[in-house]
DNA sequence: GCAAAATCTTGAACTAGTTCAAGATAATTT
DNA sequence: AAATTATCTTGAACTAGTTCAAGATTTTGC
């Protein structure tokens, strides 16, 4: 029996559900153990799950026609992953999702959650209110990439989550920010 | 008795909705016709409203320090719009919607959607699933800015949408793109 | 249809950030 | 604790894209 307290107090912060439908919820709920570096989800196959990490950190990038990487997720405990294009379409995924450290991560099936929504109005209304919050984040980020110099992002990086910054490479953090590692490097030195 | 058969039919494509449904959700739109370069959001009022464009053209951005603009959304007929961070948090807006062209559009109060998303299980279903499409469309943006060339993220646009690039003025594309307006044109010029 | 406003183009000087290369540190593994 | 692998740093040469300025073209309002 795996500790489910994590998630169901992320879901109690935005619904209320019962307990039968709790329980439903966590039925679906497969937990996986992964080691640093291993990879979740890779290129040329179908993301099948939603991923919730309980335990870890774990990022999701792809790979440029150069064969560059670029970082498009990086998340620490409480935090929702997945290929989110092949997710909702079901075709094969472009990115790979990698684990930064010894990580566990609770997997949720696509069509087992599509079933759960269309069953529990609460469950949907949790999974519509996340998708907002994360659209509006993915919007931030596009402004900010958009208007701020590489310097100005990565200090309001930092200052936003330190804890990330301690705990991940710092080549990642480069490849999510959209600078190259030894930019970075530099900007560091300068600070 | 304004014509809703483009919003209903775009929730269609989701979800059913019963008539009384479709009743009550087409009961909270406002129908607000909007001028040329008029504002609908600005900066320092709470973007009260998610907005959905039945004909005309408009934009989303914001002026950084330097007030320089960066355009976040474009969107024509069947498009939603808001600054949805202000949305979603009723604070302030930072950003502004600013009309292309005249424009009808259809306003739908925060309150409003929320409470017939807590009422109506289908309703609440379409908003999750557009909401995730916007997201994953989102991701694919990050993805673009960061690891293409000014270049490619210009004729890649204008492949995928040449209706807007030939509605919309170059200064629009190359702030939506990230690319000044000079560059862009020289890329233009360049083709 | 003319005047004014808005948009687009082009060139020259510049700069933020990249790329490449090589060495220095730090973290893991045996 | 030595060896290997992963990560970070630094410098020099380079380039994609910016900024500024000024003119050309197109659109809009009266």
């Amino acid at each position: 029996m795996e500790d489910y307290h994590s998630i169901l107090n992320n879901i109690a912060r935005y619904v209320e559900l019962s307990e039968t439908e709790k329980e439903k919820f966590t039925s679906i709920i497969k937990t996986t153990r992964i080691k640093k570096r291993q990879f979740v989800i890779q290129p040329g196959y179908v993301c099948e799950y939603r991923n919730y990490i309980l335990k870890g950190a774990v990022r999701v990038f792809y790979l440029d026609d150069q064969g560059k990487e670029h970082t498009v997720s990086i998340g620490i405990e409480d935090y929702y992953f997945a290929d989110f294009t092949s997710l909702i379409t079901q075709e094969p995924a472009t990115h790979f999702a990698e684990a930064l450290e010894d990580s566990i991560i609770f997997q949720m099936k696509y069509e087992d959650i599509e079933k759960l929504c269309a069953e529990i109005h609460g469950l949907s209304e949790y999974f519509r209110k996340i998708t907002e919050r994360a659209f509006a984040s993915s919007r931030k980020r596009i402004v900010a990439n958009i208007g701020k110099t590489s310097t100005q992002r990565y200090v309001e990086y930092a200052q936003k989550y330190p804890n990330i910054v301690n705990r991940v490479p710092q080549y990642v953090i480069a490849s999510y920010l959209g600078i190259s590692a030894e930019f970075l490097s530099k900007i560091r030195s300068r600070q």
